[in-house]
DNA sequence: TGCTTTGTTGCGCAGGATGCAACGTTCGTT
DNA sequence: AACGAACGTTGCATCCTGCGCAACAAAGCA
């Protein structure tokens, strides 16, 4: 819609990935020196990004202030934090916090296992939708028809042989998770890596967020990752009360 | 110089103090509704905001996406990140790191300390740059010129009555920290917390972060904060080493 | 010295960004 | 039920702003 922001925003993206100078930014843009120069300067002036002393440019200190300030907002994060540390060392196992934005599943938060394979995701990052099991908890709440609209959507990626392979299937689970109240991942997106997840309820009673935890098949096996989900429940339960939420 | 993405920033800024709907935009940056609602689209693209159910602006998770990333770049902060919470889990105070960017003293991470006062300080804020420990330390050794620059530059809000007051002060307190090799802030700052703070150097020696320690009075008085000196140059020491420095 | 690479400035043009007005909805109130 | 207020959305005409160009400056290199 607007040609000017949406190239700085491009350009942001990729200072994410890597810095770059002047050049380096006009040649990803597609536009003329002059141009990526323009809108670098604005962006400086708000500190979204710096200069080295050798003019290569990189995110701004603005852009780690927004994020953790985004971050408190999120004030489910806020009361989950303690209760994700603490279900993190009870079981060991990497911990996740997730919650919906306008059609994405994004981790807003997580705690690793010291002494696992490290998990592929990052905070901020979506969550694949058909597979990851945080999602599954947030999809099944939404109303019918918003439901079949995402589960449309979706592009079924088959990650490994037992990944959801389409509308139907996901759609299926999806009612089967809100029955039963927690949500499994079994070796869908990894082939060795097995999580369960459950939501977390605000005032109202509507899930606001989703807490998982994964675990790689060589460390506990399948039946022994659903023993942990008491404990899951235990602490979602908590969260969930200091969210506002009271037992029905 | 690029105004739609200049008024773009001033409002991403903007929901970084809180969320707000399409009106209180329109009114914050003092445009047509219909400008505000293209540039938030524009925005929402790339998920730098997004909307939630009540139509409401917040910042999106491409922020937590980027920010973290980018602060994984900044090499020294992952070589530091042990070393931080080994010397807060040691000492059992707040732990800062903070860097120089482009004129401004900025927090690059930090570890809270479980049972005191919070600090003021967030990543991504500038720092104090007359006051804060760890801006005397990243200042000091910057050349002779540079010095005179900032120091001129500077507004010397008095803090409190031990805070420095003028750029001949600064300009003493400087050189004595580069022959020291650690700096202090006794209260000038906030009247009970006092700080101490050692640089990080990089393979060429240059000084490319600081750490510091935080410590209200009520814990410890400012003798015993002095006594953590020579435990915090044994974790800027190390530090070092882990970023390609060799002792001299 | 000349050549390349990279950052910077001024300018004129055109297209994109802007404000307006009208419409659609959803509220809460009378 | 009817009304009006508040808010989000759309299409359009205007004009300003963001664009590419070309020339300049400075630094690195053969």
């Amino acid at each position: 819609m607007s040609q000017s922001l949406s190239r700085a925003l491009r350009l942001l993206v990729e200072l994410g990935r890597q810095p770059c100078s002047l050049d380096d930014a006009a040649r990803v843009l597609d536009v003329h020196k002059s141009t990526a120069l323009r809108l670098l300067r604005t962006l400086e002036e708000d500190r979204f990004v710096y200069r080295d002393p050798s003019f290569r440019y990189h995110l701004g200190s603005q852009f780690f202030a927004l994020a953790t300030t985004a971050l408190d907002q999120r004030q489910v994060r806020t009361a989950a934090g303690p209760h994700l540390t603490a279900l993190a060392a009870a079981t060991g196992q990497t911990v996740h916090l997730a919650g919906y934005e306008d059609g994405h599943v994004v981790y807003w938060d997580k705690r690793d296992a010291a002494h696992t394979v490290r998990m592929y995701s990052r905070i901020g990052l979506p969550a694949s939708p058909h597979t990851a099991a945080v999602a599954k908890v947030l999809l099944a709440d939404l109303d019918e028809p918003e439901r079949r609209r995402i589960a449309r959507a979706i592009t079924y990626t088959p990650h490994t042989p037992r990944t959801l392979t389409g509308p139907a299937e996901l759609l299926a689970e999806l009612t089967a998770v809100a029955d039963r109240g927690y949500a499994v991942d079994h070796g869908e997106h990894e082939a060795f890596m097995n999580c369960v997840a459950a939501p977390v309820r605000g005032p109202d009673g509507k899930v606001t967020a989703a807490v998982s935890i994964s675990v790689p098949d060589f460390v506990l096996d399948y039946e022994r990752v659903l023993a942990l989900v008491p404990e899951l429940l235990g602490a979602t339960r908590a969260i969930s009360i200091d969210c506002g939420w009271s037992a029905p």
